[in-house]
DNA sequence: ATGGCTGAGCTACTCAGA
């Protein structure tokens, strides 16, 4: 008698896009070279309505969107058509755009997908900071209660978080910035030990690793850049990770996103 | 040795990003 499995791979990307309607062209090439079945996208920086749906829906993907005027926004394209679109059940303490949520079978695992922007934060001594901390601590309120009721949770995006020395080329520069706050850094740490891992951190303990360089100070060429966008993975999940990686390469194209994307295999 | 940007909204700049 023959046995026949069928492993069904399912790989999603993460990408701060810095407005999805002057890059629809860099994203098309990035779906089609890396196969890309589901996309988080950050900064699409439209509202709804004025998303490039018909563009993508031309190259097989369904378009989710929490769109917002001018800035922030988030999305969600995948080449299958999605359940349980949320945009609302995680609370924003400005009312910006800056998560959405779907359902996916991840090797017949119902699993939770979560798409992020946190607030960049800075100037630390403002109501920009602040926001930011409100922000996490309504995050890790959102998790805990989510995970009560489901083990099976993935959490991608922008987290404008240095998690470790490492994910940064000088640290010393960096200690009073909002990214890299020790007060930050907790709070992300608190997100982990509700029963996460650091996927990319499971695959490499390399320094200068970054997903993000400044258009300024010649960052690219100097590679000063910072390991800012995750995929948190619960627990249960961790063992059907096949691969994480950053493809850096994105950066180096003409009129990048100053984000690179990263991708894990499931 | 040091490091000069980019996009949206709008039409002259400001705001925001990290």
């Amino acid at each position: 008698m023959w046995m026949r499995y069928f492993i069904f791979t399912v790989i999603i990307s993460s990408w701060n896009i810095n407005s999805v309607r002057i890059r629809t062209d860099h994203i098309k090439n990035y779906l089609k070279k890396e196969k890309i079945d589901i996309l988080f996208l950050q900064e699409i920086k439209c509202q709804t309505d004025q998303f490039p749906e018909e563009f993508f829906k031309n190259l097989g993907y369904n378009c989710y969107v929490n769109g917002q005027k001018s800035y922030n926004g988030v999305a969600i394209i995948s080449k299958k058509k999605l359940d349980k679109i949320d945009i609302k059940n995680f609370k924003d303490p400005n009312n910006q755009s800056r998560f959405i949520s779907t359902n996916v079978l991840i090797n017949n695992k119902s699993t939770q997908l979560i798409c992020i922007y946190l607030p960049n934060g800075n100037p630390v001594d403002t109501e920009k900071y602040s926001y930011k901390l409100e922000w996490l601590k309504n995050f890790i309120k959102y998790i805990e209660k989510l995970y009560k009721k489901n083990k099976n949770i993935i959490i991608g995006g922008d987290f404008n978080v240095i998690p470790e020395e490492i994910d940064v080329k000088n640290p010393e520069d960096w200690v009073d910035d909002a990214l890299y706050t020790l007060e930050i850094r907790k709070e992300f740490r608190r997100i982990l030990n509700i029963g996460f891992k650091d996927a990319f951190r499971l695959f490499s303990n390399e320094s200068e690793q970054f997903t993000f360089w400044d258009y300024q100070q010649g960052s690219w060429n100097r590679n000063k850049g910072l390991r800012i966008d995750h995929f948190l993975v619960s627990q249960k999940l961790v063992e059907d990770i096949k691969n994480i990686k950053i493809d850096k390469y994105v950066r180096g194209k003409i009129k990048p996103s100053d984000h690179a994307p990263i991708q894990i295999t499931f």
